[in-house]
DNA sequence: CGTATCATTGAGCTTAGTCAAAAAGTGTGG
DNA sequence: CCACACTTTTTGACTAAGCTCAATGATACG
């Protein structure tokens, strides 16, 4: 509550969508669970503000994380009735828009233009999901970290260009590379001391060379 | 063309879908593109027989296999006017139904039915991709193998309980999982020899112990 | 029967994970 | 404002997993 520095962007919803009516805002501080693996998916969210993990459980107890969520993105979009994954929160004042899936479907049923609309976005996880399976299909630690660190500076447009803030941790970032924390720390010093990027602080990065992160950078020697 | 052991399933197209009544029948030998990454986007497509590999074209040159195709799944859905990969064919015999993205989106204005059975389709392309990065952020590859094992078992129901045909090489397969092609062969011995899977010739797999697969089997010793 | 492709196996090397500790932030209460 | 606890991040040393290169078996196809 009592945070000056409100760094996060915002989306801007007032682009004249027929589904925004139907939006309800909910506020999240850090670590809250928006919505629950195997809950019944009475809504969709759309990331207003701040960010998210999706994650699963996995059989052996362990979390493992899916995907970011970060604003402007759509989840809780399910073919069957429950979520598959949960939402948490990453930051402080994490904004989300809620629409009631049932309110929003008759609104389809009735309205062609907002079934495309639902369509296109819905499209647009796809988009998303397979830009994710991109990165996590490169090979080596260092590549994953350079083309995570694209990904968010294309997503996070807050900011001057090739300057990304960060809104998650180092922890968050391993388990969503599917490689460790320490790998993570490890990547972002050996591009650093390259100078494929900079630092100011521990969250705010600077891509200097996004050449070298794009084309799979191999650290030689 | 002149294979009379035809293993491949087919999918039952007619389940009454609306949808059914614009797709038009494409069949392809091995290794032929079904549709390719910047091409314009002009056909959604259903895989109905056989299998196809999706790809992208890295900066670097390199192929990397974002995704596999099997009986029943969508693909060439795109938010955008191309597709953002390639699908090539990887067995013989393979047959895809194509439906002309216009028509299809012209049905869905003039009839909410349509609509929900479209957004349902690229519902459970979402799902699918979900259930593709849950299985490459497993951490070693004999758990992305053994994943991998099991999420075909589900994708290819036509044969007996825990009976798999793999329609791709070692190679594909590999390139899918983001490891490589001996890696994919050891971890696969090792579960023979441990008695979770057996063969019977090289690409039919018979899960043993299924629930060693989805636990994240460790090798011990 | 020969050739090409696919699959398996082995040896050595590189990368990344694990365990551990130190350093740098961050928030709280005195 | 400072001391303290707590979290996050970095770095180091060691270990283990997987990649590369290479050779050997299978299998399919002409």
């Amino acid at each position: 509550m009592a945070i000056n520095r409100s760094e996060t962007s915002m989306v801007d919803s007032g682009h004249g969508s027929r589904l925004d009516t139907l939006a309800v805002r909910l506020c999240f501080h850090r670590n809250q669970e928006i919505c629950g693996q195997g809950q019944r998916a009475a809504y969709w969210y759309r990331m207003m503000r701040g960010g998210a993990r999706r994650c699963v459980l996995r059989p052996d107890g362990k979390r493992q994380i899916v995907g970011l969520l970060l604003p402007g993105d759509f989840f809780g979009l399910t073919a069957g009735e429950k979520y598959d994954y949960s939402a948490e929160s990453v930051a402080e004042e994490t904004v989300v828009s809620a629409y009631l899936r049932r309110s929003a479907e008759d609104l389809g049923d009735s309205d062609p233009i907002v079934a495309r609309e639902i369509r296109t976005l819905v499209l647009s996880v796809i988009a998303q999901l397979q830009t994710q399976l991109f990165i996590m299909g490169r090979t080596t630690a260092t590549e994953k970290v350079g083309s995570f660190l694209l990904d968010m500076s294309h997503r996070l447009p807050n900011h001057a260009p090739g300057r990304i803030l960060l809104p998650m941790s180092r922890y968050d970032i391993a388990d969503y590379l599917g490689i460790s924390a320490e790998t993570v720390s490890r990547s972002l010093s050996s591009l650093n001391q390259r100078g494929v990027i900079s630092f100011k602080g521990k969250r705010q990065v600077r891509i200097l060379n996004s050449r070298a992160l794009e084309d799979g950078y191999r650290a030689a020697a």
